[in-house]
DNA sequence: TAGGGGCTAGACAACGTTGTCACGGTACGG
DNA sequence: CCGTACCGTGACAACGTTGTCTAGCCCCTA
């Protein structure tokens, strides 16, 4: 900048002001300033222009794995916020490790994000308390964050699992099993209640072995999927936590030619397209990545106020597993 | 850090040498640092520290749209190497317009992020010759830069493409329809010189209502799917540009109760549980997005010579949509 | 005991920008 | 014709950190 402002022979503060666009330059002025930038291929640095004006018109996102189907659009739909309000975007992946969560946030942070979006992986974010205390905004998604209070922008899992269960249920199922994530995550934990609770209120008992919480490593979730379907009383429907879950399921009970039906927590594509349709229910990651980022925003344009929790309904969409066992 | 320095009874370098833990500072002031700076909340201020620096341990990414199945798990890998060499992601979506993604890409550079990793949009480039000029690394991945020269990743959008023609052929099929991207978008040409020549090599003509590129929407896939498997001679096999234009042809064909023989460039989940399964020629995400950014840190860490083209192969995965058509 | 070497610690400048303020010149009104 | 207001412009400090350089201390040795 200093070299700018030497060629066109004017002030440091008159190349600032061309650069950003502020009133108060003549035209002739703005031209040479222009011819100079030009020639000498100047950018502004804005590592410099955060460091002085204090904000970064960049919101961070932290969420488990970029590439799973489900955070793919969430992430989308916060950066299109985001976009919209002239900020950009960094992002990390936790891999559900608390540490790594931790780690990110912090690392975040100190790039001065003006605020965070978090699908956290740590059940105690009071390692964010000085953050918040210094002015960055956070908005935890999909699930809560733990042992602070922060904006909140949850699905109806509890609501959602309910629904799955009674669908099954009410095409005469009893003998129903469950194949979740680790109960350690909150989603996981509510459809779980969900279950249960559904069952309960139908007046089923659930034997221990048709329930499965853990990872949802492929190799895992068949093994249970065709333990579940075996032995003398094998479960007549599965309820699956989430959309890997749910696949995995369906290539095994494919593969193994088992007759169960089957209801999913989360729409995938291609759903409709297999034979019977998968009966699921939909969440609206999008939606909830939009609530979540304009909630942070509103934070930034200086909303004040208790956190808010928002939770978004699910849809049952039913296609026909939950009814008959897939096949293909 | 000034506070910091107060409360602890030390200068300021001293702060500045615990907290990046450089050596030549007594356990007993050390303890007494940090004590200062958990009791005060402390967190460097990393924008400072790459104002000084100059690097900024940080790379771009910008892409078409992050949501894309194929794009996710490119995202998750260049993170991943991102990550390994201890630096954080910047990302951007262009959604396919060249204003937005010079844009975009400037902003990152003015954000010094130390290189960049762009599937670009636009076909003219020279708007980064500043930029690289001035010491920021850029490695163009899924598609060529235009007018400039640099480290490029790519997959054999023709040799995938002559091989899924070819195995179509070899099923007897002689009337064979092209659904494809936009014409300027590198992969989409590439991918239609494939399917040119391999209907040449096989004595085959092409007319002209067999080759249809544009939108990717659904709503002009759909249309141009139900168009060539009509009329008095229609199609009995198409070959579909990518994945989001696969997944509206398996869908318009399902539901129109149309026989046409499918192939599709990329390969998507659940490929393999339709009746019959989906024919597509795979290729590898997340191979390139490690590949680039492998090769991205090459540079950042020194590595001279002439930019590279590096073509990965691509692999036909058969599962009978290509002989008999799908039917749901 | 004096001198030297090694080690800890602090003062200071610099990174590149922007906000504040002051300056000189011009136009306009009394 | 003088005073005032306003406009374009530049000098300077400040943002928070790190690299360099130097000062002071302690211990060891001659």
């Amino acid at each position: 900048m200093k070299d700018v402002a030497a060629r066109a022979g004017v002030g440091l503060k008159t190349v600032s002001r061309v650069v950003n666009g502020e009133p108060g330059v003549t035209q002739e002025t703005e031209r040479r300033v222009r011819e100079a930038i030009e020639a000498l291929g100047f950018r502004r640095n804005d590592s410099a222009r955060i460091l002085r004006k204090g904000r970064t018109a960049t919101v961070g996102l932290v969420l488990e794995d970029l590439a799973d189907p489900f955070y793919a659009p969430l992430s989308g739909a916060v950066e299109d916020v985001a976009r919209a309000h002239g900020s950009l975007l960094i992002h990390g992946s936790s891999g559900e490790d608390p540490a790594r969560e931790e780690e990110l946030v912090l690392a975040l942070c100190a790039r001065r994000v003006d605020g965070l979006v978090v699908v956290p992986a740590s059940s105690d974010h009071r390692y964010l308390e000085p953050e918040l205390a210094a002015g960055v905004a956070a908005v935890f998604v999909d699930r809560p964050p733990g042992r602070i209070s922060a904006d909140t922008v949850l699905s109806d899992n509890y609501g959602g699992a309910r629904g799955a269960v009674e669908h099954l249920v009410g095409y005469g199922h009893r003998r129903i099993g469950f194949i979740g994530d680790h109960p350690g995550i909150h989603t996981a934990a509510e459809r779980l209640r969900g279950y249960r609770d559904a069952m309960a209120d139908a007046g089923l008992a659930v034997a221990a072995p048709w329930t499965s919480l853990g990872s949802t490593e492929p190799a895992r979730v068949a093994a249970e999927c065709v333990r579940m379907t075996s032995g003398p009383e094998p479960v007549t429907a599965l309820f699956t936590g989430n959309n890997r879950v749910t696949v995995t399921a369906v290539r095994t009970l494919a593969a193994g030619g088992r007759a169960a039906a089957l209801v999913g927590f989360d729409d995938f594509e291609m759903a409709d397209l297999l034979s019977p349709g998968i009966t699921v229910v939909a969440q609206d990651p999008a939606e909830l990545g939009r609530r979540a980022a304009a909630r942070l925003f509103q934070r930034l344009d200086g909303a004040a106020g208790d956190p808010e929790r928002l939770v978004l309904p699910t849809r049952l969409v039913a296609r026909g597993s939950g009814e008959r066992p897939p096949a293909v």
